[in-house]
DNA sequence: TTAAAAAACGCAACACTTTTGCGTTTTCGT
DNA sequence: ACGAAAACGCAAAAGTGTTGCGTTTTTTAA
């Protein structure tokens, strides 16, 4: 997709055919992949290695950003491209994870909002982990209680 | 401490002098701690293994829970000993990562109010971590935007 | 109080995730 | 089209956390 040449362009990252096609992937992901599910997805043909460090440009040019995992894994979730960039990374937002499915899910603005109060500190960035059942998992089983 | 003792028998975790200094160490710190922090703090002379099985026990007990982590590392904190128990934790609270300083500092419910809209996930458990400059910090020094 | 049972310990080894070094290949800017 | 820079694959290393096992400490209950 040209669309995606373009944004590697603009965020200066050599167009290889694979973090074309890795930029692809995380257009296409709804919520965050992980390392593992990256080689999966092309079919363990890339080298990890190739994957790591792919990962630490698209996060150090500002495409991307890590996203809490509750396995301690290294996640990757795409950012908000009009407010990232080289080294300044700029999330206000929060991550669902689920107890089911183990899935992450990035929540915009609009689904959560946090007040602060009562502190001097400045905040510059702020993480929100929602801890429960997500709507795939609630419909569809029996939720036991945690 | 006769309290830690007491705790610790109340959560049923034996009593062995490192797990009654390792629960000291907790409740002097007031925030978290990863397992690397510990070593240090126990001059290096508690085998890892043995500081990773009492965190382990710790959390599954109910008195320490994981807190995510920038970097990924396995990182905990006191839990709200009325609230939680074996395998039934409740957290309701933030905790402020300074950029500067790197202190973490904890927030009580009163600090922050989280709002949920719009979302169809349960919530059973939330995690707030706010990053900036703390007070002190602030006050010192000028502000690189990260 | 004491002896058996259970829990915790240290050491060594292992498993897994991520990083680094290096020589080669591909992409980029002129 | 060519030299520089970036990206690549492979091998090895570093870092984090776990498991097995034999020993020591703590608990429990007679």
């Amino acid at each position: 997709m040209k669309k995606h040449k373009e944004i590697l362009s603009r965020f200066g990252i050599n167009k290889t055919q694979f973090r074309i096609d890795l930029l692809s992937l995380f257009f296409d992901c709804k919520s965050s992949l992980t390392i593992h599910e990256i080689f999966e997805r092309f079919n363990k043909k890339t080298n990890k290695v190739t994957i790591y460090r792919a990962l630490k440009s698209f996060e150090q040019k500002g495409l991307i950003h890590q996203v809490p995992d509750k396995n301690n894994l290294k996640k990757y979730s795409l950012c908000n491209l009009d407010s990232c960039s080289p080294d300044s990374h700029n999330h206000q937002h929060g991550h669902f994870i689920c107890y089911s499915c183990d899935q992450t899910f990035c929540l915009d603005d609009s689904t959560i909002k946090v007040l602060k109060t009562s502190s001097n500190h400045i905040v510059k960035n702020y993480n929100l982990i929602l801890e429960g059942y997500c709507t795939d998992c609630n419909s569809s089983q029996t939720i036991s209680q945690n």
